[in-house]
DNA sequence: GCTCATGTTCCCCT
DNA sequence: CAGGGGAACATGAG
């Protein structure tokens, strides 16, 4: 599930186990410890959780903790005695309460740094929920290329996924195999007010919501209609992905 | 058995 | 160098 808001909840959950001492690290599946040791971290306390795109980063002492999810990671706070789930990979048990990082498919991991971020991270965008219009004309007018690859595209804006992006062009009514070099300013506004929207709306929630009035609430249906005209929804595989739309009000 | 899945990376082309 | 396409990664769910 993690996309911006998937994380931002994860975020909130971390949160509950800022300030409180690390008392052990239970790498549970050592596979998804992909750098670093727990010993770094033992003994240190959580400062207070940071999200960047999809990257969630958890200061402990003078070192970070850096999550990935993947496609199915999750993180919850838990109290001690309860059963463990049989995808809990790492363990950050404190007083009072663990934390729980998730992961049945293993993409993604756990990274504990005492160096620079990026180092893990790679070089990301700016987060998508703080790119204000300007700078989103600056950083499409260099790309060329397909409007869902560029928005997809983490180094560019970091934060949306195929739900997200999916949603952004369909509110805006682009249609996502449109190169970004050919369209209008206006259009673009229009991109910019709908991942803006998008990612606002979906904050609370902590998932891309799948209710009424958006694509996702219908996405994975078999014979699914626009929300809007009702006319039948598309599926292609575009940039790489399964990708939804409205044959008829996202034109190119 | 088969296909598909909210992500990223690597390799090979154009 | 920028992009596009496909495969790989690991583990289910339908």
């Amino acid at each position: 599930m993690p996309e911006l808001p998937d994380v931002e909840g994860y975020r909130r959950e971390a949160r509950k186990a800022a300030g409180r001492r690390i008392e052990q690290v239970d790498v549970l599946d050592g596979t998804l410890l992909r750098g670093g040791r727990a010993a770094t971290i033992e003994g240190e306390r959580f400062g207070d959780p940071v999200r960047h795109g999809k990257w969630l980063i958890f200061p402990a002492g003078d070192a970070e903790v850096l999550m990935h999810f993947g496609m199915t990671g999750r993180l919850d706070w838990t109290r001690r005695r309860s059963p463990r789930h049989q995808h809990d990979r790492i363990v950050f048990v404190c007083r009072g309460g663990e934390l729980r990082y998730r992961n049945m498919r293993k993409f993604g991991g756990v990274w504990i740094s005492k160096r620079g971020r990026e180092r893990v991270t790679g070089a990301l965008g700016p987060d998508a929920g703080e790119i204000d219009r300007e700078r989103f004309h600056e950083l499409l007018g260099r790309r060329r290329g397909g409007v869902k690859a560029a928005l997809m595209d983490q180094t560019l804006i970091a934060g949306l996924g195929n739900l997200m992006v999916d949603e952004t062009l369909w509110r805006a009514r682009v249609n996502p195999r449109a190169r970004v070099d050919r369209l209008s300013r206006g259009r673009i506004d229009r991109l910019w007010q709908a991942m803006d929207e998008v990612v606002r709306e979906s904050l609370p929630t902590g998932r891309v919501p799948p209710i009424e009035g958006w694509l996702t609430d219908v996405r994975g249906a078999r014979e699914a209609a626009c929300p809007r005209c009702g006319a039948r929804l598309r599926k292609a595989t575009v940039a790489g992905r399964t990708t939804v739309w409205c044959p008829r009000e996202q034109r190119t």
